[in-house]
DNA sequence: AGAACGATACGGAACGTTCCGTTTCGGACG
DNA sequence: CGTCCGAAACGGAACGTTCCGTATCGTTCT
């Protein structure tokens, strides 16, 4: 249908108008408020015409979920695996708090808002979404689970989708609607109730 | 600062142009993708001049969250108590079917991710999400707790908006991403690994 | 009579598309 | 092996369209 952005076109001279239209991207991203990241605005900041980015997006959507990969991709430590010292509550507390702690901060939060905004809006983008950043996530957190499995951690009946999302989505929910304070305290709490709710 | 749409008008012939104009909305945000429920649309499918619609709300987003608290209004039953059998697991599993089942359906599905949509964009609306749709919901799972709580099953660390958070967040969650099937069969899981998470 | 209404028109902004002339790449030809 | 040339992608500019938010009509209800 359309460019899928990735390796569809011959290298060489397009690469550098790719990263620099998602390195704009994510830059007004944590700038602006998001109605006022516009392709136009994105095109400006890149120094690029809005036909290249319409030759390989088909929407804004689909441009912001591959400057969030990208950046993923830059930052591959920041994605580390999940720590495994035995106790598997301290783990996960230790993962909970720095997702707390890149949400405080004011790129990351818009640029997930972003993300958010985006998946609610079309239903591809929610794929995309899906695949290219929660998966992985997903994968990270499966590893540690395993080994907690293996220790008679975690129930059988609680797949991996499960657990994870029992970890994370309590301070998801907080981040999005803001029902209280996202700190530390709340990230530990979340981590031992998680724990607990995925024993046998 | 703006006109705030409670009972600020005088009756009598006002209050058809603002029911009908809420009510256009619900219906466009059901049947339209949301960047196309504009306000023009609003008002044309309302019958009512856009001047109208502007002297009482400010954006869009403080519109779509009174259409959804007069919705919440109109079907008062919806938001009916938690159940007490005196089985904290299955009255929770009780809502949370019900949950699930309406956000199977499309109009409440479509409605709900619009929200979250001006709730991500608008600190400020983001705010008035909180006090006029998600504070009652919290408030009526309190009462359930409350019970709960004297029959011994919820530790006391743990207060009520974290408790409905440990309910809640995993369904909106996967609701939001789609990780995986939405259906009873996880109402029941996340009902019965919440209780355990909040018990003492 | 007066206030609120529906309808209409407006300038501004961003949309998505389509041209233009230029630059760069890679294969063909001498 | 070096030169040339066509294809492709580029940045930039312009297009018509849509929606915004405001202003201004004449109308209607109390």
């Amino acid at each position: 249908m359309e460019n899928d952005s990735r390796d569809g076109a011959p290298p060489g001279r397009s690469e550098r108008a790719r990263t620099a239209t998602l390195e704009a991207a994510l830059a007004l991203a944590a700038e602006l408020p998001y109605p006022q990241v516009t392709i136009e605005a994105i095109a400006a900041r890149a120094g690029v015409g809005k036909a290249t980015i319409y030759r390989r997006w088909p929407h804004r959507g689909a441009l912001m979920v591959d400057a969030v990969a990208h950046r993923n991709d830059r930052a591959a430590t920041a994605g580390g695996a999940v720590p495994d010292t035995g106790d598997l509550a301290a783990d996960l507390a230790v993962v909970l708090r720095s997702v707390v702690d890149e949400l405080a901060r004011p790129e990351w939060d818009a640029l997930l808002r972003a993300l958010c905004v985006e998946a609610l809006v079309d239903t591809a983008t929610r794929a995309r979404v899906l695949d290219l950043v929660v998966a992985p996530q997903i994968a990270l957190f499966a590893e540690r689970f395993a080994t907690a499995r293996s220790a008679g951690r975690i129930d059988d009946a609680v797949g991996d989708t499960e657990a994870f999302e029992l970890v994370v989505a309590p301070v998801f929910h907080r981040w999005q609607l803001r029902t209280g304070p996202l700190d530390h305290a709340y990230a530990d709490a979340v981590a031992r109730r998680a724990c607990r709710a995925m024993a046998p």
